[in-house]
DNA sequence: ATGCCCATGTAACATGGA
């Protein structure tokens, strides 16, 4: 099973991109962040062509998420809310549309777009670390439940310095900033692994390059973009790929898509040859 | 140093992103 994630900004203005990607990729389940649109305008008909139905939770101009999945997908929970129905700041986020996740073949898949936070000084990075508390409770009653899940999505952090490009000048500012590291790190608890650092220990390796001063033709970027594997996924991992040449097309989203695949067999070795000869890069 | 670019909404900029 091939999971990715990727950050649109805007999916009226990036469906060619993305119906394009999903015929080269293939993924069998993707989380989409700022689709910029509200559920009744939300693009269907060509996803549906494509062999893609979409599970929404969007609003007018910001934010917005979905799911795309070619199998329709089960249990669909929008926001924190579901999990948390007796949390009312769960239900005070719940007003900027973030959150929504569902399950398929006994996978479940909890699509994020984690607030900015804009500058440290600022409301909105409050905003930011509330939010990240609140997703802490959230994930807290997610492992209750016993079940298989894959944390995705645009993270607006880059955990560590390896994951930025110039950590001497970006490091402690936004999307690189100890207090918010802290708070991912406390989600992540030890038991939710990074996907793409399974395989890539290496810097130099980007999911985000802004649209200002030229940071895609120098390679200035960061890795924002995740995919994190509860521990029984993590074993059955075979690959993921950031998929880099997106962010070079024409009109490109200023995010890559990332992905990670899933061996289908649950006994599996993560060390298993890889089934298919997609690749980028 | 600051803004650089891009999308949306609404109608020449304001807001938000990251």
């Amino acid at each position: 099973m091939r999971i990715a994630s990727w950050n649109l900004n805007s999916i009226r203005s990036r469906e060619a991109h993305l119906l394009r990607w999903l015929g080269e990729a293939k993924p069998d389940l993707v989380g989409l962040q700022e689709t910029k649109v509200e559920d009744s305008l939300f693009p269907r008909a060509g996803l549906e062509a494509a062999g893609y139905q979409a599970a929404i939770s969007g609003q007018k101009s910001y934010n917005g998420v979905a799911l795309l999945s070619r199998q329709p997908l089960e249990d669909l929970r929008i926001g924190f809310e579901a999990l948390l129905p007796g949390d009312s700041e769960a239900q005070q986020l719940g007003e900027q549309k973030r959150v929504i996740s569902g399950s398929l073949e006994g996978v479940r898949i909890i699509n994020l777009y984690v607030p900015n936070g804009s500058d440290l000084k600022s409301d909105k990075y409050s905003y930011k670390l509330a939010w990240l508390a609140c997703l802490k409770r959230y994930l807290a009653v997610q492992r209750q439940q016993g079940e298989a899940f894959c944390l995705v999505g645009d993270f607006n952090i880059a955990l560590e310095d390896r994951d930025l490009h110039n950590p001497a000048r970006l490091t402690g500012g936004i999307m690189a900033s100890e207090p918010e590291r802290q708070a991912l790190r406390a989600c992540l608890d030890d038991d939710l692994h990074d996907a793409f650092r399974l395989f890539e220990p290496d810097t130099g390796h980007w999911s985000w390059w802004d649209y200002r001063s030229g940071a895609w033709d120098r390679d200035r970027g960061w890795r924002i973009d995740h995919l994190y594997l509860s521990e029984e996924l993590q074993a059955r991992a075979l690959r993921s790929v950031i998929h880099k040449q997106e962010r070079g097309q024409e009109k490109p989203s200023d995010h890559a898509p990332v992905s990670v695949d899933i061996s289908d067999e649950v006994d599996d070795e993560a060390d298993e040859e890889a089934d298919d000869g997609f690749m980028d890069q």
